[in-house]
RNA sequence: GGUCCCGUGGUGUAGUGGUCUAACACGCCUCCCUGUCAAGGAGGAGAUCGUCAGUUCAAAUCUGAUCGGGAUCGCCA
């Protein structure tokens, strides 16, 4: 070894002990004569002292020293003089007093500095992101991903679980995301797919008879990035045999209440999980991901909306649509410029607009509004009954301000949920600290897709209708709703799943719902369905992102900060530069041409 | 595929038609300095303002295209 000491040990207890430290030049504070040093290793922080009255050889060599520099340092622990102590190291009672200096690389000047407090571009930060993790922000990050991995290693471990691996190379299946695919060598014109999650593999483990599967597994999807989403992703995926979905929810709520109790002190965690049918989410947050640290719930108000004399809302609802908002408390004295912010925010979430009913705090009450109270774009086609009708049935007090969207259910849902969310950050209601889980269960099996004029899965084809409504499997798709659940933190979806179809004539009928035929589904799925007639357990299990729990419990809003090296928004790796073409011979033996797009 | 924001020395920003021969902070280089810890002091180097085209007597500044980064809708679990 190099050290037989971490930079971060040294303390009051271990004076006078002879150590070697290696590591990085942190900073370096030359005093002509006395050069101070903080040397930096992964424990952190120590100050290191040459002094050419007890080191002078060290003391030369340190002159030339530069910031990021690795060097190994022999010394003695000293105690600091009296009033040079640093209250904030972790060292800062004690210091290195140099007896021997050895150079073991030289670094060029960083591009940015090692500092938490600096902000550097993206780009920049991912093409030195070696550099970047030297950062202590990234190097907790990275620590805090490991220590969430063991945790649920150890955890499920212990409740029986083996982990499992599944191969990365496998057949593609065009439903859900886009493949990553790769080209077959030994078969000309075919292809492998790397998974989107290994949702068949698990199943097909239920019915091997593991009946408890995890493995931390990497997923691929070729669509387009977000803060929130990444090419490839890690999930915790799980499957178990023989169990309701309450049972799944179990084991879920009480590995994710350990790690946060664990990870994250001083924070704050409802249990048990408060839960949620999905119909309930739309209605009360307009979204299935609701941020339950707050209120401003959305309503209804499509009826007295359209009772005004506004022709805006006479005309949504007499095409089919939907009027619905919410209360902004306090947001009742907003000016012209914040009106303005939220009509933009409204429409970069894809509105028509949005209407805005302020009611000034002077009023004593709802029922004693008056139409000098009254501020809104709309007002003159608004009459004083109608707000106090609004006002009532979207709970909006004197000083509020009501935010109405108009237009398809799906569109007004959007937009609300969206802009609940804003309105929460810019009244700073939601707590970092505070991790506010919810199940959302009772999904719709299917969805209808005007574009394609068919049903499509609203989640997965393998989720099992609930049992009382297998009477519309074939009837009415839209009725039927399956043991689907979703797990939700602070309005993030941090996992998916379900008790699974086991039976093959159950998963063919869902098939056909969807309007595969025959042979697409024995194309597609045949091993899954051969398999669930030989004797395929009742079996259910989830999908969890890895990459948003870390971030979550970090606080960080992009899933980037929490993998080593992710890619750009554009699905670029500035580091290594891919993707980037290959030579003409390995396309060659790949048996592939490429074909340029046209410009 | 759409919309929005950003791009100026190594890093972060200021400058929004002429006074820019581009400013500031940090960093970097040289020198001074024995108690600093974001050390201090003195001096210095470093930018054709992402790229291309256009408007103009004159462009970092206006226009268009393009490239790159970010956010977001669509897409995606």
């Amino acid at each position: 070894m190099y050290k037989d000491t971490n930079c971060g040990e040294p303390r009051e207890s271990t004076v006078g002990s002879q150590i070697t430290v290696a590591g990085w030049v942190h900073r370096r504070r030359d005093h002509g004569s006395l050069i101070f040093i903080d040397l930096r290793d992964r424990s952190g922080l120590l100050q290191v002292v040459f002094n050419p009255e007890y080191s002078g050889s060290a003391h030369e060599l340190a002159g030339s020293l530069r910031s990021e520099w690795v060097v190994q340092i022999t010394g003695k622990v000293v105690k600091r003089l009296p009033g040079a102590e640093n209250p904030e190291l972790p060292t800062g009672a004690v210091e290195l007093s140099v007896t021997g200096l050895v150079i073991l690389n030289r670094s060029l000047t960083p591009p940015f500095e090692i500092s938490d407090d600096i902000d550097v571009d993206d780009n920049t930060r991912l093409k030195y992101r070696f550099i970047d993790l030297r950062r202590p922000r990234m190097q907790k990050l990275l620590r805090l991903r490991h220590r969430v991995t063991h945790m649920m290693w150890d955890f499920l471990t212990g409740k029986g679980f083996i982990h499992v691996e599944t191969p990365i190379l496998i057949k593609s299946t065009p439903e859900g995301a886009r493949d990553y695919v790769v080209p077959s060598r030994i078969h000309p014109g075919e292809f492998y797919a790397l998974p989107q999650s290994p949702q068949q593999l698990k199943q097909l483990l239920m019915v091997s008879g593991v009946e408890r599967y995890f493995q931390i597994a990497r997923c691929f999807r070729d669509e387009d990035l977000r803060a929130d989403r990444q090419p490839e992703h890690t999930q915790l995926d799980l499957e178990m045999s023989f169990v309701h979905q309450d049972d799944v929810m179990a084991i879920v709520e009480e590995l994710y209440t350990l790690i946060v109790d664990e990870t994250v002190p001083g924070s704050t965690i409802s249990r048990p999980f408060p839960r949620l049918t999905y119909a309930e989410s739309m209605e009360r947050f307009g979204t299935d991901k609701p941020d339950l640290r707050f209120g401003m719930e959305l309503s209804t108000i499509t009826e007295t909306a359209a009772s005004s004399d506004a022709r805006v809302f006479q005309a949504v609802v007499s095409s089919g649509g939907t009027i619905r908002g919410f209360a902004a408390p306090g947001c009742g004295n907003y000016g012209r410029r914040d009106t303005d912010r939220l009509v933009e925010f409204a429409k970069s979430s894809g509105a028509q607009g949005l209407v805005f009913i302020a009611i000034d705090e002077s009023a004593a009450s709802i029922d004693a509004l008056e139409d000098d109270h009254i501020k809104s774009p709309l007002k003159k086609f608004l009459s004083v009954d109608v707000v106090k009708r609004l006002a009532n049935e979207m709970g909006a007090k004197p000083g509020d301000l009501m935010l109405i969207v108009a237009g398809t259910a799906r569109l007004v849902n959007t937009v609300l949920s969206n802009l609940r969310n804003e309105m929460a950050r810019r009244l700073e209601l939601v707590d970092n600290k505070d991790f506010s889980f919810v199940w959302v269960y009772d999904f719709p099996l299917f969805e209808w897709d005007d574009d394609l004029d068919k049903w499509e899965p609203a989640h997965h084809v393998f989720s099992s209708p609930k049992k009382e409504h297998m009477q519309y499997l074939d009837t009415d798709p839209g009725k039927v709703l399956a043991d689907l659940y979703d797990l939700v933190c602070n309005g993030e979806e941090m996992g998916s799943g379900s008790i699974r179809i086991h039976d093959k004539d159950i998963q063919t009928r869902v098939f056909g719902v969807i309007g595969y035929t025959e042979d697409e589904i024995s194309e597609r799925f045949g091993q899954l369905l051969t398999a669930f007639t030989y004797g395929a357990p009742p079996h259910g299990g989830m999908g969890l992102g890895l990459d948003r729990l870390v971030a979550v419990l970090a606080g960080e809003r992009a899933i980037r900060e929490v993998i080593a090296f992710p890619k750009t928004q554009s699905a670029i790796d500035p580091l290594f530069e891919a993707p980037s073409p290959i030579t003409d011979e390995q396309l060659e033996e790949l048996h592939i041409r490429v074909v340029m797009p046209k410009t």
